[in-house]
DNA sequence: AATGAATGAGGGTTCATTCAT
DNA sequence: AATGAATGAACCCTCATTCAT
């Protein structure tokens, strides 16, 4: 059981603990998709009921409004997993002690695209919240800066380890922080912008490819020497 | 002035040209604060009227349908600029022959910094588009593979210069594009995100800043020297 | 003791007879509270449900439909307690003889005054649902004209003996009663209206006191002397 | 023109006044007339739209929910047309100066009843509010409360010249306008409560009989004569 | 060209009622 | 007898769109 299951294990156990009856799951699931699909605003909560197989008020037994149901999908992921995998993950990294920071960038850049990759309805979900709403992407802003922040430290004793060893540019740990996400991103965007409708289709992404490029690029940068 | 003035000619030209009457340019102008700010769903045609302190019915008089709106806004972003740009830009480049690879990245990060920060709220409404709908997700992703396909060419012919030289790793065109995207949105989102509500507050960006870094990072990458 | 009992009786025979379970009592009189307190049309089984602290289920156990709990509380009322009551009253009054016409309207007024005062829920009730629909007005109006047909007789012998004796004016029946109505429902339909959420303060009514002025001013009437 | 006029006047003022289009009366008279009949919470927006001919967006251009359509009607009733005719009515009173007590009632009981027929319908819906909800209820027996005290004063001094001549008992106001308002509702509320359907039953009530009754009562009482 | 009243299809939500346990 | 999850018809309301003026 590597990383992969933690990620997977948390966002199921969102779902599956909770007092949550096997039709409140499927209104969950098919809220998912087809917000993801198409949008929170032009999914009706009819469609969600026939693709629950459940009737529309059934839907509304659980979840007063619609938006409950998008915030009961958000939260969690939101809320505990962010946090909460911010928290493991530093502790995991400082356990083993990788020596070589290749391959801590390794671990890192797969981890993260596993997470982003396995949930990426949610985050589709969530990027478009963000962009369709300048209150939403404020007050996720903040709430990733605050998460950020509690786990900064952690982060500036990993990473002044491998900048005393020359192994890391002595940058501020957000900047480090910065591009690391972004070429993370830049590869899972087009996974993540793709249609999951053929979910055996759903892994088109090399993991170990990816994470190998993503790498070597922030390993060596652009430059194939330093001046 | 210089590339900056371009960015915005192109895009007022797409809004002044046209036969669109003061009232017309006042609806297309309001659509597009609303519509970044809260979201097309969420726009209602009355609040587009009364922002552009029109009729309802005059809303209608150019344009047939809501979403006729939304593509008047979105295509000539869509259609022309994003190829024109490319075009222009690359023979701009060409054209002042510029001979070291840093002035190169100098000049194309700060071109699209400026290009994203101008027409942010038009960015908004693309991301928003992209994430809330796989069609459109899928049919701008291949608008914009075929117009990066359409410039290939020239970057491969400015990047083999710098590659022989050795000033440039020898990857791809398109990783080499991609992981320069990825460094200017990693900067650029905030600003995206950030509301407008405050015109004045529009610019926290420090262009000047914000591109060094780029392109201190695209050049010598995170590590500071090379194994 | 005497008349006030046989009222409250009348009534808790009504509820406690039958072969309704605690359960199900529980639900008539949470339903007799709520729909007084908020109409029929806005009180919803679940609330009535919570009420009784019954589930829902139950509520629909024994009443077919929310229109069966409120016919289960008003035609007892309707169809036993107020012929019930008129003969029972008319032979207590002509058992007793009372040969004096105040007297008489005084056992009257107060016997109908505590009878309005005790049920006031009910007659809550009543109205809303008379004055909410036309055919139910038409339906209760007759079954009101019936009963008083019913005793009218009565009423008859017992007025003409008064009126005999020059205690009474010579109108008929009908519209001395009618009179007699008005004087009691006047000083009755405050306390009718009036909340009930404090049960404490339940009676802010004083009996006699209310008895005593209706008596005088349906003896006397609003002129001190006769022309 | 007699007081009969004033009346209709001031509601038919009400209604047509305001900036009401010809579609807006509509809604509303026919939501007057189905509230009615019917009830405010059994009337559907669907069936409002029907009778007045219109479409269900109609309903919703002017009036924001239907409780507002509802207010729409009652609020003229209850904050203007009856502290106003209150003060009006004192005023014509005093002015007439009617010497005889019995010339002051018949004045009295005949435009009251004039005034509860002539807006029946909306009398039967603000007792149903009353009956149907404890806080409209309270509220609405504070407002008349409140209007009556403003022109208590008016009746006192009325009242005292009658009481001085030995035509009125000396009880204080609040009695005597109890007394005169239960007989006077005593015969008003058949027809309150009987169905409009035929309009052209509408007058089942003799204004001119029924005020010698009531009038004929309240001077000399169920008693034939004083002991 | 512009207005704004009018439309009506459709959406979110409620709630009386049913039924498997 | 009792439960409470499930149902689905119907309701209030919204809003893109039309059209007479």
């Amino acid at each position: 059981m590597g990383k992969s299951n933690t990620v997977e294990d948390l966002f199921a156990q969102a779902l599956d603990s909770s007092e949550l009856s096997t039709k409140q799951k499927a209104v969950l699931q098919a809220s998912l998709t087809l917000f993801s699909r198409q949008g929170f605003d032009r999914t009706t909560t009819q469609e969600i009921a026939e693709l629950a197989q459940v009737s529309q008020g059934t839907v509304y037994k659980r979840f007063a409004t619609k938006h409950d149901i998008l915030e009961a999908l958000i939260e969690p992921f939101i809320d505990e997993i962010i946090p909460r995998l911010a928290v493991d993950f530093s502790e995991t990294v400082s356990a083993r002690h990788l020596p070589d920071f290749g391959d801590y960038l390794s671990f890192v850049v797969r981890d993260r695209l596993e997470l982003v990759v396995t949930n990426r309805k949610l985050v589709r979900i969530l990027f478009a919240g963000i962009f369709n709403n300048q209150h939403e992407a404020t007050a996720l802003l903040d709430k990733v800066s605050q998460a950020v922040e509690g786990v900064e430290a952690r982060f500036t004793v990993i990473f002044s380890h491998y900048q005393r060893e020359g192994q890391l540019v002595k940058w501020p740990v957000r900047q480090i922080v910065r591009y690391t996400a972004a070429a993370i991103i830049s590869h899972a965007l087009p996974v993540v912008l793709m249609g999951d409708d053929d979910e055996a289709a759903a892994q088109p992404l090399n993991l170990d490819l990816a994470t190998e490029q993503i790498v070597d690029f922030l390993r060596h940068g652009l430059s194939p020497a330093t001046a």
